[in-house]
Order: C-alpha cells, then sequence, then structure tokens
RNA sequence: UGGGGUGUGGCCAAGUGGUUAAGGCAGCGGGUUUUGGUCCCGCCAUCCUAGGUUCGAAUCCUAGCACCCCAGCCA
C-alpha cells in the first residue's frame, strides 16, 4: 500500500502515546476504539477518525475495536451497523473486536448501584423541564434537586423499579451526585439514565432505562481496557466527568483525547443535515455520489488509498479548521492517476470524417492503457473513416493559444494520425455538425519522425464501433464554501447547487469501457476520472459516474485571456 | 474575571529556547510530454497584538484581542 510507506508526520495525539509509553503509565499498551453511533452513514469525517484509530493502532502494535455507541433505541437501527461495517472494511481496516456499548448494560447497571450505594447517585423526580430550570446557566449556579438526598435504600428501591418497568418514561431519571454549582455544567448532576419503553435493536425489550453517552462511554471504554479514548473537540468539557465516573468507580482509567473533527469546503458534515438531504430526495440516498459519505465516495469512484492518503495528508490538531475540498480532489487524481485504466470517451460529440481514408476499412491501432503503469498492457482501438470528437476540441475561429482543431490546422488523433482539417458543415443555426480532415498515413500511431510538430491531440472514437454510455457529472452539492453556516431552512435551500448532477445520456465510449464491470475506473484521456457504476452499469447500459476532473490548465489560460 | 479550548503564509500543518520557520494543497513562473494530464525545476511567512525575561523566543512570563465549544432525559 502506498500509503503506508510515507513518512508518518507527529501529530500531539503521537506524542501523548509516546510519552506513556515512556513513562510506563499503561504498560506500553495502546489500545483504541472508533465509536459510532449506529444513527447514520459514515462520512468522511469518520473517515479521517477511523484512519486516526485504526493507524495508530497498526504503527503502535496495539489494537483497535470497533463498539457501536448504541445507547438511544429511538435512533439506532440494525441497517445501520451493517453499512457501518461494510464501509471500515471498504477502507481498508479490521477491528479487533465488534463490540456495542448495550453488551455492557448489566455491568453499567451493576456499577449505577455501586455508585448509588456510595451515595454518589441517586434517583430525581423532577421533570426534564425542572432539571433544566435547577440546572442554572452558563454564569449562574444551579441548584440542588430536592430529591437530592434521599437514602440510599430508596434510591436502590427506585432504581430496580425503574428498571422493571414501573415508571413511565420521563418520569424519574438516575442522576450522578455532584456539584450543582460546578461551572462545568457536565458536572451539574448529570442524568446517568433516563427511562425509555422502546425497542433496542439488539437487547429487545430487556431494558426500559438506557443510559447516557457519559454514563456509558468511559466505562466501555474501560471494561475493554482501552488505553487511548480519542474523540472530537465538544467533548473537552466531558473529560472531568469521563474522569469522576471511572475515579469513583475504581477501575482502569483510560486516557480522553480531544481532537478537531474534519471540515471541508463545499460539504456538509452534519449527520442531521445529511438525513435531511437524503430524506427530501434532494438526493438519490446515502450513497448518492455527492454525499460525502464514505458509501457515496464509493460509488463515486473514489478509492479506499484516496480517503486514507487524504486523512493523513491533513493532519491531527486542536484547532478548529476547514479543509479546502481540492486537497481532497488532489488525493482523489494522486491515487487514480497510478491506477485508472486510461480510455477515451467523448461526451459531446461531433462527426469527424478523415476524407482521404477508404470507407468500410477499420484498423485496430495499439494504445497503452496507463502511461504511468506498464503492467497495465495495451489495448487495441478501432479506427475508421469516420470518428467522434469532443464539439469542444474544434473552432472555427480559433483564439490565440488554441491547440486544438481548426480550419487548415494539423493536430494528432490519439494513438491514431495526425490529420488536417480541411472542412466543415453547420447546420442551419450555425452550429457545426461534421468537421472533415486528411490523414497523414505516415503518422500512423499518432507519431511523425520528421520532427514535425503538433500541439494539440484529441481523443476520439469510431463511430461505427462507438457505445452509448450514460454519464453522470457530479460537482459540489452546495455552492457556497460554508454549507453548514445556513441558520435555517431557507438559507439551506438557497446555497443547493442546482447543477451538482448533469446527466449526458449519450456519451460515445470506446468499446472496451462499456464491456467493464460495474465498479471500474477509468481515466476518460483529457476529461476526468470515470467509474462504472456499482448499482446501474451494464454492458447493455453502461453508467459511469465522475469521480473527479482532471486538472485544467487550459482552461485558466482560457479565462485570463 | 462562568468554565473549557484554539490562534504559524490563501487552506491544512510540523515546530516542545539556538533550524535559512518542515511538508502538503492552492497560486504563480519555467521545462518535459502521443492526455493543455502526469512528471521536473523555481517563486510564495518571521509565527494574533503589546510588553517583558534571555546572548538568543513561534517556543518562557505578563496583559490584551479574536474565534470555537458547554445550560438534551442526543452522541
Amino acid at each position: 500500500m502506498s500509503d503506508e510507506n510515507k513518512p508518518v508526520v507527529s501529530n500531539f495525539i503521537r506524542t501523548i502515546i509516546d510519552n506513556h509509553n515512556a513513562t510506563k503509565r499503561f504498560g506500553g499498551k495502546v489500545h483504541l476504539r472508533f465509536p459510532p453511533e449506529p444513527n447514520g452513514f459514515l462520512h468522511i469525517g469518520h473517515a479521517k477518525s477511523i484512519c486516526l484509530n485504526f493507524g495508530l493502532a497498526r504503527d503502535y502494535n496495539g489494537k483497535c475495536n470497533l463498539r457501536f455507541d448504541d445507547t438511544n433505541p429511538v435512533k439506532e437501527e440494525d441497517a445501520y451497523v451493517k453499512a457501518i461495517k461494510e464501509d471500515i472494511r471498504w477502507l481498508g481496516f479490521e477491528w479487533d473486536k465488534e463490540c456495542y456499548a448495550s453488551d455492557y448494560f448489566d455491568t453499567l447497571y451493576e456499577y449505577a448501584v455501586r455508585l448509588v450505594k456510595k451515595g454518589l447517585a441517586y434517583v430525581d423526580d423532577l421533570s426534564s423541564e425542572e432539571i433544566r430550570a435547577y440546572r442554572g446557566t452558563l454564569k449562574e449556579p444551579g441548584k440542588n434537586s430536592p430529591w437530592r438526598d434521599r437514602s440510599v435504600e430508596e434510591n436502590l428501591d427506585l432504581l430496580e423499579r425503574m428498571k422493571t418497568g414501573e415508571f413511565p418514561d420521563g418520569t424519574k431519571v438516575l442522576r450522578a451526585r455532584i456539584d450543582m454549582s460546578s461551572p462545568n455544567m457536565n458536572m451539574r448532576d448529570p442524568v446517568m439514565y433516563r427511562i425509555l419503553h422502546a425497542r433496542h435493536h439488539r437487547t429487545g425489550d430487556k431494558w426500559c432505562i438506557y443510559p447516557m453517552y457519559d454514563w456509558a462511554h468511559g466505562q466501555s471504554d474501560s471494561i475493554e481496557g482501552v488505553t487511548h479514548s480519542i474523540c472530537t473537540l465538544e467533548f473537552e468539557d466531558h473529560r472531568p466527568l469521563y474522569e469522576w465516573f471511572l475515579e469513583k468507580l475504581e477501575i482502569h482509567k483510560p486516557q480522553q483525547i480531544e481532537f478537531a473533527r474534519l471540515n471541508l469546503t463545499y460539504t456538509l458534515m452534519s449527520k442531521r443535515k445529511l438525513l435531511k438531504l437524503v430524506n427530501e430526495g434532494i438526493v438519490d440516498g446515502w450513497d448518492d455520489p455527492r454525499m460525502p459519505t464514505i458509501a457515496g465516495m464509493r460509488r463515486r469512484g473514489v478509492t479506499p488509498a484516496a480517503l486514507r492518503n487524504f486523512s493523513e495528508s491533513v493532519g491531527v490538531a486542536k484547532s478548529n479548521s476547514v479543509v479546502d475540498v481540492a486537497q481532497f480532489d488532489f488525493a482523489i487524481r494522486e491515487d487514480l492517476n497510478k491506477t485508472a485504466l486510461r480510455a477515451m470517451a467523448v461526451m459531446e460529440p461531433i462527426r469527424l470524417v478523415i476524407e482521404d481514408y477508404p470507407e468500410g476499412k477499420t484498423e485496430w491501432l495499439e494504445g497503452v492503457n496507463n502511461p504511468e503503469d506498464d503492467s497495465a498492457g495495451k489495448r487495441k482501438i478501432p479506427f475508421e473513416r469516420e470518428l467522434y470528437i469532443e464539439r469542444g476540441d474544434f473552432m472555427i475561429d480559433p483564439p490565440k493559444k488554441y491547440f486544438r482543431l481548426a480550419p487548415g490546422r494539423e493536430v494528432r488523433l490519439k494513438h491514431a494520425y495526425y490529420v488536417t482539417c480541411t472542412r466543415y458543415e453547420t447546420d442551419s443555426e450555425g452550429r457545426v455538425t461534421t468537421v472533415f480532415a486528411r490523414h497523414d498515413p505516415a503518422t500512423r500511431g499518432g507519431w511523425s519522425d520528421d520532427g514535425r510538430k503538433v500541439k494539440g491531440t484529441l481523443h476520439w472514437v469510431a463511430v461505427n464501433h462507438a457505445v452509448s454510455a450514460e454519464v453522470r457529472l457530479y460537482d459540489h452539492l452546495f455552492n457556497t464554501p460554508n454549507p453548514g453556516e445556513a441558520r435555517d431552512d431557507d438559507a439551506f435551500y438557497a446555497i443547493l447547487n442546482k447543477e451538482s448532477l448533469k446527466i449526458l445520456p449519450d456519451v460515445k465510449v470506446e468499446p472496451v469501457i462499456a464491456a467493464c464491470a460495474p465498479g471500474t475506473r477509468f481515466q476518460f484521456l483529457r476529461q476526468g476520472y470515470f467509474c462504472a457504476d456499482i448499482k446501474e452499469h451494464s454492458t447493455e447500459r453502461p453508467v459511469f459516474n465522475r469521480t473527479a476532473t482532471l486538472r485544467d490548465s487550459w482552461a485558466k489560460t482560457k479565462k485570463k485571456s
């Protein structure tokens, strides 16, 4: 794997681990976990976290579990569990143990009893509104609940009865007894259990009380022997609570470490908003190629290596940042340039007739499949009198630096011949319909030994061997660099890029392109990287998704003049 | 003076008192090229501000400023 030979860039988490290893805090062990909640699909932000956790485990000869944080049955589904596992494997990682927070519900309950017995947790009868009111504000301390000083016996009894389902949802909670005047809101007697008569995707109807994140997460880490619990910045304030539970319980205490989540320009990373795109049919499901989900990127044709290299390239730090999506595009191109097969496809075809080439003749010319990789071999390409070329590759009256075809101009047809434009035909509206040219038989294969230079090289497809394919050109879903900043629905709809998908129903492609298996990646010469759609492509009806464009310096010089 | 964080080039990001302040992306200029692709070469910062400590500071101290997070029985 090319991405694993690169030198590792230092980051603050590695420094922390190195220090722990040096001081033997965890006996030299490094044990991580990736803890998704199964309530949606994984996106590129999760990919960064996956690469971080599994990558650290790999580099330190440690372990990394996959743990589903399934503590909220009303939002979680088994289908998401399945999709998440598939995505992680596709990314190229394998977990040591597959765990679920729900595996620990019994232990968690025992732990809760332990805290109650120590006088460190109590059952509160306040409503959620009252709890909020009692919590105080950011600048004012909270007030103790009137139920805060119940006896251990009463708390034990009540907790047991909460568990057995005696009370309706929302009537009671178990709270940690910490400090209602703490400047850290998380320490103001946080809720540990809420009553939820809901069916859980794994434990079924066994439980009607479910642990909150803070009560479940650290203990789960501890039970699994996790040494470094990596999470995102917003949990920084939770660390004191994370540690409080573990210290009061006197069990193994991992080190929580927070890093800044990934943000990308023109990309939405909020699961809630991505769900909205799916639910409202703005995109075609979680795996729509425009989605920043791993499933969407897979379908678009992005490679696992590109995603891994990108994750590595953005680094790990604590400052909020927004990475330019161009950096991701670079990673995609970098990998695909080395691996994608080259072939020719004409997106917007016009006819090119080689006047001096015999009718009915077909030559099978040779083309290299990948100039970056000899082992990719060569293929035969049919050449005939009538070809398709790109509409944009011919101009009646070309500007200064235009290297392509124009009346009287000579260009190279890739892998074929030098041709010189003799004339052209237009329709009643003046649109070019057919271009005529003569070829130089001595340039067969696309090369002349006489030192003659041609500036332009065009891709083409023989009319009688062309296969029609559907090509989907994707662009950013949003037309603003920071779509996450949209404050309300109106703002959200306003920034949607109406041209994020353009379908070309009749692209002319080489036979080899049409014959490929779903998921095959190509570089359509001079245009970009494309991937045969994994759901809809077939030899009968070829369908390609554009993964990325090629860098286009011509577009830049064109813009400048 | 609620608490917790973060500030290094357009975007990421190394740097842990002595380095010409890494590297990548983007941009710009040039070369190579049967893809206006790739590749190659070159250019592109004195580190939020102000003081201070020191022979020497992005790194230490002081005082500011800016931005992010926290008042779910979500995670």
